[in-house]
DNA sequence: GATTAGCACTCTCGACCGTAGAGTGCTAAT
DNA sequence: ATTAGCACTCTACGGTCGAGAGTGCTAATC
């Protein structure tokens, strides 16, 4: 399809671009990578891979910018993926030596780290189990009547639930009951509970009844928990200062958009996946301002067993590779600490 | 100091730039309100206004807009406070009471209400108790000598560690264990647990160490964990667009920074505190955007138990009355709710 | 003494140039 | 196939200009 040449200039284009966000002109190309030909001809390659829809000119006689399908190109063919430096390695794996209590505080951890190491905005979702099992219950009385529900499920994950009972009950009796039904359904799943919880007596039926709307609960929210971080640098990129497109995305990201952006199709797969522009089409529908940004997924945890997503959102313009091997490395090492919660 | 008339058009002045954003006139005063007076003598009094620091003009011949102190004066003078709207009040109850799980989750959902009902950004900071007490502890075995540990403070709070032991130990003994130091301390502080726990047994010293640290940690935490929401709104707001002073404002909210926002000493009060522009000298101080925002703060919860903070932050140009009524209401609402926990 | 009409003055804002510069596409020569 | 040369196009920038808004001052008036 391209020629060698043709693919040459293209990678030129897309690494000129890339830093400085200007289009990108043919004498310049020539002059900066020593190509022994004249700018002249350089435009007739620029002109053929416009006419094939890898490049594009914000107007006549500008140079060049890159379109979707040549970033498309890049990342596929022309980019070579190298590990991260050690140097960000041992950075990252610094920051995650904090002393970190819970699942929540470590997702915020993640999003901040992979934010400032791609300098874009970053979204991490909370690992997320397809198959819940209760760990642990516990009842703790209140006062009277009113008892806080805590629950332990897939090894870490914390539930709470406050909830009255129809008679006033001790402390002894509640840790006497949660005993009862932590061997009785210690391990099991939401469908093991229900197929077991008919001939309870009807505090422990209440109780379980209550378990069982939670784990559902937790079992189809799916990714609803996601922490995002990093909004000023998209913000603060040249293609966004000054106009209202960054407001658009803003809105589009507040509250429970946010995990729309996740293209869960992508958890499936191992590795890291890309969407550039308007690829992803649940977003292209979204918002105009959309269209602009690539989007690099990335899944942590073990399949089958508990699984996270890693993103960068940033400007189509964004440094691939980089963010690609960041956000690889950052699974891995997220996925360690998973393992190490359910071992 | 100031004359009927002068407060009269001070107002005028506010409540007409508060809605446009532009500087207003002396014609367009007069017009507008029906004064009985010509434009010159508005004039002559808004030089007055003017020379004694209350309005200032963006430049010559240009109307006038308010200074901080012109807002002041007004927030302590002029403003009628008035109770939230019956139809505004009904529409945050209705949002409350969606289901509601934990704390987290309930100062997202404030945070979210709050920005949507004033238009602008919201924080809201997790209650926060000044002494812990121990209200139930729990151990769960993971797996051979891994065990999770659950604490429940003050009622409602769940804090979650893993640790390892020594030996490994099973989930019954463990059960056992935790039984016993609900009984030694439940309803303890960590200066309780401090002079009790010398003669306890190597494994139950250790959990006893880990709880006296995670609650120390919790007590001097203070406001870290808070929640922002509506940025949108603020950027949205015409003396942020297209300028970088909103992108200024972005990094100065962006992670840690956040709860400084929030005036502590505020939380002595009862009732709604205002900071105009850079009354509060910690965010004057931290960036030159925040000069020409306002923060409303109040507090929430029960004095010397447990409380947290709402915040509104946004242009000075913001509608003072209604957003202290919205905060004020909105603190009662979240007082109600927490009343239901701790009893 | 307060108020006001009249008026000159100041400043901003948008429209409208004109030019410099960058980069292109085309053509004809190599 | 490549390239020098050149006319062409488009943007960015700076300057000018007039309209409009609003002021401050002064002198007359109530």
């Amino acid at each position: 399809m391209l020629t060698e040449r043709q693919s040459h200039i293209l990678e030129f284009v897309i690494s000129e671009h890339v830093d400085t966000a200007e289009a990108v002109g043919s004498a310049f190309i020539g002059r900066k990578y020593k190509l022994s030909v004249s700018p002249a001809t350089i435009r007739s390659e620029m002109a053929e891979l416009e006419s094939q829809g890898y490049l594009r000119q914000p107007h006549t006689s500008a140079g060049r910018i890159p379109t979707g399908k040549g970033y498309r190109f890049y990342v596929e063919r022309l980019m070579h993926e190298e590990d991260l430096p050690l140097e960000a390695q041992q950075t990252i794996r610094h920051q995650f030596h904090q002393v970190v209590r819970g699942q929540e505080a470590l997702v915020h951890l993640a999003a901040s780290i992979l934010a400032q190491a791609v300098e874009n905005a970053a979204v991490v979702t909370a690992p997320h189990t397809v198959a819940s099992h209760i760990k642990h219950l516990e009842l703790v009385s209140l006062h009277d009547r009113t008892v806080l529900l805590v629950l332990v499920i897939d090894q870490v994950q914390l539930k709470q639930q406050i909830f009255s009972l129809e008679e006033p009950c001790t402390q002894d009796e509640l840790s006497a009951t949660a005993g009862r039904l932590n061997h009785l359904f210690g391990g099991a799943t939401v469908e093991q509970i229900e197929s077991n919880q008919t001939e309870l007596p009807p505090v422990e039926r209440q109780v379980m009844d209550l378990v069982i709307a939670i784990m559902r609960a937790s079992d189809e929210a799916g990714f609803d928990d996601a922490r995002m971080d990093g909004l000023q640098h998209i913000l603060s990129q040249p293609e966004f200062v000054g106009n209202d497109r960054a407001l658009a995305l803003l809105e589009l990201l507040d509250g429970p958009n946010l995990t729309r952006l996740i293209p869960l199709q992508a958890l499936a797969l191992p590795g890291v996946a890309v969407f550039i522009g308007g690829e992803n089409p649940r977003l292209a529908e979204a918002s105009e301002a959309m269209r602009d940004c690539s989007i690099v997924v990335g899944a942590y945890g073990a399949p089958g067993v508990a699984t996270g997503a890693l993103a960068v959102l940033g400007p189509m313009r964004m440094h691939y590779s980089r963010t690609i091997s960041t956000v690889r490395y950052l699974a891995d090492v997220m996925s360690e600490v998973l393992a190490e919660y359910y071992e």
